[in-house]
DNA sequence: GCAATATGTCACAATAATGTGACATATTGC
DNA sequence: GCAATATGTCACATTATTGTGACATATTGC
């Protein structure tokens, strides 16, 4: 599954040769634990969602002031790496599979806990007031993204990139510490 | 080719069957512009990358001021839309295509004059120190994308769109106006 | 070591996508 | 209207991918 979704991110048509090799198996094999294509990629998003969603819940967890909840939930998600873009891709290109599924992820308590964070922020007037939630949401996954793919194309040392995601968050949504 | 790369955005193994179906002609006569695909992605490419560097450039000169300059360049970036999109991600997935011709945008002289603007704006310390000229440059590609699929997807109002891009953008590199 | 399980190898059918030739039918420019 | 050009239709060969059956060979657990 790891290997799937280590091409699933950029291209969601790689051939199941690939990913066979990829994992160090026959394409054989790939098809004893997939029945096909469909399955496997069912499987990929079923247990990156879970792992991103684990890791997410708990870093809302890990403190009680809002900025940090903010921040560790960020970390987490950079953390996640390749699931979590392949999770993010998953979603927005509906194309990719029906998109019946998504309320899966749009109801997810995940997404309920990190907007009350930011609805507290913004009701404390902490963060930029012109801003809409909609907007952070996309501004949130889209510095997860591009941190990721910064340290994958050796853009950024992995050292700085988390540092680098925080203090480029926190600007655009301008929020106040 | 608008058919082609509107596709190609999110999905770069779209069938030549969909993409003529889109431009409202049969496979046949897409055969006929474009010898074979790798022709068609080729002509998107050229055709999409001078009209983004037409559409920069033009910002850079737009004005002397350097912030504006910049705010510029992101409108003109946004409003490439699609455009924007498809040069992005032809160039990060090296899969896509040979990436010999990685050099063409690397090298290009938009790239050159944005650096240009943002090393202005750290030696007269309006940006946060902290950040790599790297960084910024995978962010405001980032805000970029984000922007557009905000709009496309109709999370966030065409009106709103370009006015978040610059409040979050500013903000993500500290900059002070 | 031996049985159970997992994996590899090979062959094969089914399908989808690609690219081209031949010819028919529109469409355009004048 | 007529010639030139563009497009559509259909048939076809080629190729890549997918999914499966049959059997051989490793690997594991005990």
């Amino acid at each position: 599954m790891s290997a799937a979704v280590k091409y699933f991110q950029s291209n969601e048509s790689i051939s199941l040769e690939k990913i066979a090799e990829e994992a160090g198996v026959t394409r054989r094999t790939l098809h004893r634990y997939f029945e096909n294509r469909q399955n496997l990629v069912e499987s990929c998003k079923n247990e990156m969602l879970e792992s991103c969603n684990k890791a997410m819940n708990e870093a809302y967890e890990s403190d009680d002031d809002q900025i940090k909840k903010l921040r560790n939930m960020l970390f987490a998600a950079i953390e996640q790496g390749a699931k979590y873009s392949f999770i993010k891709r998953f979603y927005e290109n509906s194309s990719f599979s029906d998109l019946e599924s998504k309320n899966e992820f749009e109801s997810d308590n995940v997404k309920t806990r990190w907007l009350k964070v930011i609805k507290n922020l913004q009701n404390e007037k902490r963060i930029n007031h012109e801003l809409t939630i909609n907007w952070i949401f996309n501004l949130f996954g889209s510095i997860v993204e591009t941190t990721i793919y910064a340290v994958e194309s050796g853009d950024v040392a992995k050292n700085d990139s988390k540092k680098f995601a925080w203090i480029s968050f926190k600007g655009a949504i301008g929020l106040k510490e």
